[in-house]
DNA sequence: ACCACTATTGCGGCTCTTTGCGATAAGCAT
DNA sequence: ATGCTTATCGCAAAGAGCCGCAATAGTGGT
């Protein structure tokens, strides 16, 4: 189903600004942050104020369309929810960032819902740990 | 070894703010944000700047007597990291918080110690999802 | 007790994000 | 096309947190 028709039935409206927002992040390939899009957005359309941004990544968010994963510096990276789901591991020492499968996950999502019937999204909050090299660099 | 000491080896001085603060966490259970305490110590002394209590929780941190964890919402919680350690498990429909013994992260901790060299931090973040009576509720 | 050194503070200001509100404009019916 | 309803927008302001800077005050040495 095309994204007007989603909005249509969600009885949303497709306006210029939405569909600015969904251009934005269609270019970009992964995790950018809602002040990156509203930057993007607002270099060609200084008009469009910040806020609305916020919003419509919320609202095409509820509608599926886009999903957002916080990292450790408490900022919040969006991306189209139709890439590929995994998981992330964020250095606290160094920064890095690195994907995980999805399935290395699971075995935990999996004995939270029978243990505790709690659906857990792990997808959802980045990993803090602190990373290889990181690890062997304070060893030494 | 006593705060003080541990301050002093670590370059630091004992000043009445850090005091303040640490004697606010104290008798905070759990899960305070940094504007409780800074709203708890400046209800007696006014004269303490907000910014104060955010650098202290940050040099208390680091000194690994206090340590915080990041719930769904984007505020930041903090609490004596000589408490109990323990996962959280957020509702991202109701909100309700639920604490869940360490051990049951362990084995993800083991798994991407052992397969990525990642020391991960899983009582870090807050794991989000929907807890069992919302799932009841929706599938109603 | 007094000094010098520098960690820490209070203040002002700034960033990122969210929210309230009146104005604007999609989308539907006529 | 025109009007109506109300989703959405732009703006202003608030909330949470952080940072630079000049003034203050712990500390260790004399």
């Amino acid at each position: 189903m095309e994204i007007d028709d989603r909005l249509h039935a969600s009885g949303r409206r497709m306006t210029v600004q939405r569909r600015l927002v969904l251009e934005a992040l269609q270019r970009a390939r992964h995790h950018v942050t809602a002040d990156d899009i509203a930057t993007r957005v607002r270099a060609r359309h200084p008009q469009i104020d910040p806020s609305t941004v916020y919003r419509n990544l919320e609202a095409l968010e509820e509608l599926g369309y886009v999903t957002h994963t916080h990292f450790d510096d408490r900022v919040t990276r969006w991306h189209r929810a139709d890439a590929q789901r995994h998981g992330h591991l964020v250095c606290r020492s160094c920064g890095a960032e690195q994907e995980v499968p999805i399935g290395l996950l699971e075995p935990l999502a999996r004995r939270l819902r029978d243990e505790h019937g709690f659906q857990a999204d792990l997808a959802h909050s980045a990993i803090v740990g602190v990373c290889k090299a990181c690890a062997n660099v304070s060893s030494e």
